[in-house]
DNA sequence: CGTTTTTGACCAGCGC
DNA sequence: GCGCTGGTCAAAAACG
């Protein structure tokens, strides 16, 4: 099993106003013994709903446990482009939170990947990232462009 | 013109 | 059994 996780660090340096449409500092990871978590808040207690197909016809499916993982990332806006193409389906506001919690999902076929943005009232500069899912497809971003920011990231790193 | 975003409504699960 | 929360879908609008 291979588990697809990004992290996603912005420090913001140069906070500019229109800085925020371009992807922040972002690191993808794969080693499979190289991560060390300690930030990661994991969310337990699914609503034990099905991933897909609830309306209709979901089959007697036994509580099956959807691997949610939360990412908290330091940045100042909540867009954090991670290289794949993200359709908004859904904004809720949660209670706790004065900011309303965002609902994205890959736009893919056959790729149903769902990620959650979500705020902190108390730091707004703490944005969290619930991915629900594993990408089974390349990153569609320019390879150039992601290479650059990866640079950009280690000297930051 | 195609795609994506936005808002409201709806449904399911859980609590009481 | 009813109410509430949370989550998703759907239609229309906005945007490129």
């Amino acid at each position: 099993m291979s588990l697809n996780m990004i992290n996603s660090n912005a420090s913001t340096g140069f906070e500019g106003t229109r800085g925020n449409g371009l992807l922040e500092l972002m690191q993808e990871m794969q080693a499979p013994a190289s991560l060390n978590f300690h930030d990661i808040s994991q969310n337990r207690g699914f609503v034990g709903s099905g991933i897909e197909g609830k309306l209709g016809k979901n089959k007697g499916e036994k509580k099956i446990r959807k691997p949610k993982y939360a990412f908290q990332t330091r940045s100042r806006v909540d867009i954090l482009d991670d290289g794949y193409r993200w359709r908004k389906y859904g904004q809720k506001a949660v209670k706790n939170n004065k900011f309303p919690r965002s609902y994205y999902r890959c736009t893919h076929q056959g790729c149903n990947v769902k990620k959650q943005v979500q705020r902190l009232t108390k730091d707004e500069g703490v944005v969290v990232t619930t991915y629900e899912g594993m990408h089974s497809h390349q990153i569609e971003k320019s390879p150039d462009n992601f290479e650059h920011i990866l640079s950009q990231m280690q000297i930051y790193a």
